[in-house]
DNA sequence: GCCGTAGTACGGCGGTTATCGTACGAGCAC
DNA sequence: GTGCTCGTACGATAACCGCCGTACTACGGC
């Protein structure tokens, strides 16, 4: 499988990570990778945060061997770009992609997502 | 869990299925119902019919009782209503539900699902 | 060099999933 | 009634998932 190592941000040192090219990201892992709370709690923060975050930025009432392996499972199915800055690992959604894949989907289930957490009252 | 058993278009004397209420249709689930390439299949083509459609006409490369599964977990989800009309179960879509609380999140998903298959050359 | 912080790797546990085959039930046609 | 078709129920199996704790590595600051 051919991998993107070589992510825009990543200080050259740093260890790579193997994420899917663009044109391998399918719609079925995409969606099982968003099938989760979890996972879509940290998408939703993302996309709220506009940027990138740290991985511990984003707080998660799991242990850090859980919280690792959901990050590893967003960015091994294509959601999430993910390089190291330091000993920090910085996450990005992969807006672009996702958005040229499949058009207005992420968008769709972020505001999915904000509209049940409103209408259940959790917020 | 309050369930909708009296389906329009329903034989009275059939037997009752279980279909959570609108209100009790979560996102998760949604996203995990469809999080799967035979889950999709079935969902394109009801929506591709525009209407009710037997559980035998979706035709399927796997065992009946797989397929048995399948659509129970999509109306388990709240993805599909289905209601015997003589020996035969039909399905449909919840696209009024679905649009209501998730607007637009169904048309994206088909409109990704038929634009990566014709991405893969699949048809 | 030493230590603290951030995250990984590994192994395990309990629950769920996708698949199958076989045996059964419900309705329709005859 | 008999038989056919459509679909269910059940049991089994193998894989996977979400979660954890512990032991480890990598980097940065002192």
């Amino acid at each position: 499988m051919p991998t993107d190592t070589t992510s825009p941000g990543a200080v050259p040192g740093s260890r790579a990570l193997a994420h899917p090219a663009r044109e391998e990201i399918r719609l079925a892992d995409v969606l099982h990778a968003l099938a989760d709370p979890m996972r879509l709690r940290i998408v939703c923060t993302l996309a709220a945060a506009e940027g990138e975050l740290n991985c511990a930025d984003i707080e998660l009432p799991v242990s850090k061997s859980t919280c690792t392996h959901h990050f590893r499972v967003l960015r091994e199915h294509g959601v999430i770009q993910q390089f190291y800055r330091g000993t920090a690992k910085m996450n990005r959604l992969r807006t672009a992609d996702l958005e040229e894949l499949f058009p207005g989907l992420i968008d769709d289930v972020l505001r999915a997502a904000d509209l049940q957490s409103r209408r259940l009252g959790e917020r």
